[in-house]
DNA sequence: CCCACTTGTGACATCGATGTCATGACACCG
DNA sequence: CGGTGTCATGACATCGATGTCACAAGTGGG
């Protein structure tokens, strides 16, 4: 591959001229110009990015380490591809800047990332951003503190700056959007309580039935591990029936991710329940390929993981220019409720109820 | 960040030094050893690839193109993840040599393709992998004549290196395999036919039929566009109506992809027929977050995209070391049929016409 | 005891791009 | 016409790691 110095013979100017041309610097003749530039052509010449790293002393490059690619191959909890949106918004938010995106796989084994660090920080990243497949505490080497570290849907215990998904509110959300279309009788089937998912959402819950001023029936809420392979639908048909067979059974089951609404569905099927008319679906997540595809199709509340990408790459860039250091708060994100036609209204949509909550006492 | 510079005069020896110690060069005395890996340690050393690379002249690095990353949200033809799980098999593939994959995302914009090459070449990759959403042609700017490429997914005129899925084959086995459990009429509801594995998969159902001697009725075959938001769905039901109205109705129905099987099954319900009892339907792809989580799971055949990405990574390398640069026939590659429960066998499993398919015409 | 050899180490040049400083050719002002 | 700028260009040093060569000290064989 040719260099300066070739382009430089050939158009029989010297190497700084060519450097001149390249970067706008100082001022080039017309004719001198035109001749480097047909140089530059004739050979194909492209700058060399290790040379002008060395110079400059900045790699104009971003780290980016997530187990997005590998995981998908084992059946897991959110088999989604929630961290794969939220890399696709990381790009988004760091598009502007003008910085290269490198992006590492663990390859599913976390014992790899401190060799990824390594390797990144053998680029001179200026800055690093961690990846979680799902909202989770992680505990990543320590990196200099030169070098920015954001967390992207993970926290740890050092305050290291993270992005987050607003779990509960979004939990709350899609709950308070079903008081309002009259449901009373909410039963929620929550994802494995050692997740933080699985912790933050039931309280979400808790706060849109306070909100209203209902009360709760714990008989209503559970944890389900659906997904695994023997166990999983068994224990999930056993939770929905035990919950149908209650004295004032749901009229709504809130599902844990769309995935386990899919799950649902064909449950439902079995059990001779029609959705939506005998008993309503919502999901978590809106992992179109399901929530779309799916007839009904299904209420969910949407995991905005692509914004958090785009948080997540605007607060790297603020870190990389020395701004917001102190701050170890981390970013909530929330997105939007999708009503589908997986949920009846039981009153219509437009009620006051929905704008005053404690109309709803009666 | 320290240099080696800094850890030599830390270690009180030379930088040669230093870097003999790093590489393991020429001989090390004992003693300057320790010193000089204490210094490494206290300064928290990491080499410099930029200056690496400039001396040794190779950077150990592949470049990746893909748009696997930021496609994702648009409802496509292909919801599945197929170019994701072909990225992690190249990531498998090149793990050996010990080369660093750097990922590109077009961003969903083909235009960025040229500037993301330019970007790999300033990094001097030493090869090139670009991944397609959906088996199709494509056509790349043109790339240095030393800088090998490799085209996964996809295939041009101009006879570069392509690794494919083998889609009239996997379409043969799998209806071969339906044949073998003694289905008859087997509908095929194709993807559209300016696909490539909308064309080529008819091929492999008539391959197989020619194979088994049984007769083709073109009633039975079918392009449908399923996934326009509008049309689809009634498109969809229209045809499967019209098959079963025929005098001899199908058994089975072969779905173009797991997500229009998944469709399917919600049309046959709404219709009042029961899967797999009354008629059968089979995917392909499996899309397993969909395949292994509707009910009955889905009969498909699984298109081997991680396969297929330790192919084309592993004919990088080759590419990479000099060899079979003039081989220009695409490598095609095929996985196995998962037979599950939404196909009945409509005869033992272990009939001898299994192994010699002629048996069947009685 | 000397020479050939190994071991351990350092001086220096090199990779390609670019920042710093110097130089020559004009142009313009008083 | 001399002095002060501006324009266009080049010589040279620099970034960090490493290949080449040199060199001193020790080692062993004849």
């Amino acid at each position: 591959m040719s260099t300066i110095y070739d382009v430089a013979r050939l158009a029989g100017v010297s190497p700084k001229t060519v450097s001149r041309v390249l970067n706008a610097d100082g001022p080039v003749g017309e004719k001198t110009r035109e001749a480097v530039e047909r140089a530059m052509r004739d050979l194909g010449y492209v700058r060399s990015n290790a040379a002008r790293m060395m110079r400059a002393q900045k790699s104009g490059i971003i780290g980016l380490i997530t187990g997005a690619i590998s995981t998908k191959n084992q059946p897991s909890t959110q088999q989604g591809l929630p961290d794969l949106h939220i890399v696709q918004g990381i790009q988004r938010g760091l598009e502007p800047s003008g910085m290269t995106v490198m992006i590492a796989d663990t390859g599913g084994r976390q014992d790899k990332v401190p060799h990824l660090i390594d390797t990144f920080l053998s680029h001179r990243v200026e800055g690093l951003i961690y990846v979680a497949e799902y909202h989770q505490a992680v505990s990543l080497p320590p990196v200099p503190e030169d070098t920015p570290l954001v967390l992207a849907n993970c926290f740890d215990d050092r305050g290291t700056a993270a992005v987050l998904p607003d779990d509960r509110r979004l939990q709350a959300d899609l709950v308070r959007r079903l008081i309002g279309a009259g449901h009373r009788r909410i039963a929620l089937l929550s994802l494995r309580a050692d997740m933080a998912a699985g912790r933050l959402r039931p309280l979400g819950y808790r706060d849109a039935f306070a909100e209203a001023g209902l009360p709760i029936d714990a008989r209503l809420m559970a944890h389900v591990d659906f997904d695994q392979p023997e166990t999983g639908p068994q224990l999930l048909w056993d939770t929905i029936d035990r919950m149908l067979r209650i004295d004032a059974p749901p009229t709504v089951l809130c599902c844990g991710n769309d995935q386990m609404a899919l799950m649902v569905y064909g449950i439902l099927r079995s059990m001779g329940r029609k959705v939506p008319d005998e008993i309503g679906v919502a999901g978590f997540d809106n992992y179109r390929a399901i929530a779309e595809t799916l007839y009904p199709p299904l209420t969910t509340v949407e995991l905005p993981y692509n914004a958090m990408g785009v948080r997540a790459g605007e607060r790297l860039l603020q870190l990389v220019s020395g701004e917001g250091r102190e701050d170890r708060s981390p970013t909530l994100v929330a997105g939007p409720v999708h009503w589908r036609g997986s949920v009846t209204e039981l009153r219509p949509k437009n009620v006051v109820s929905l704008k005053t909550p404690r109309e709803d006492l009666q």
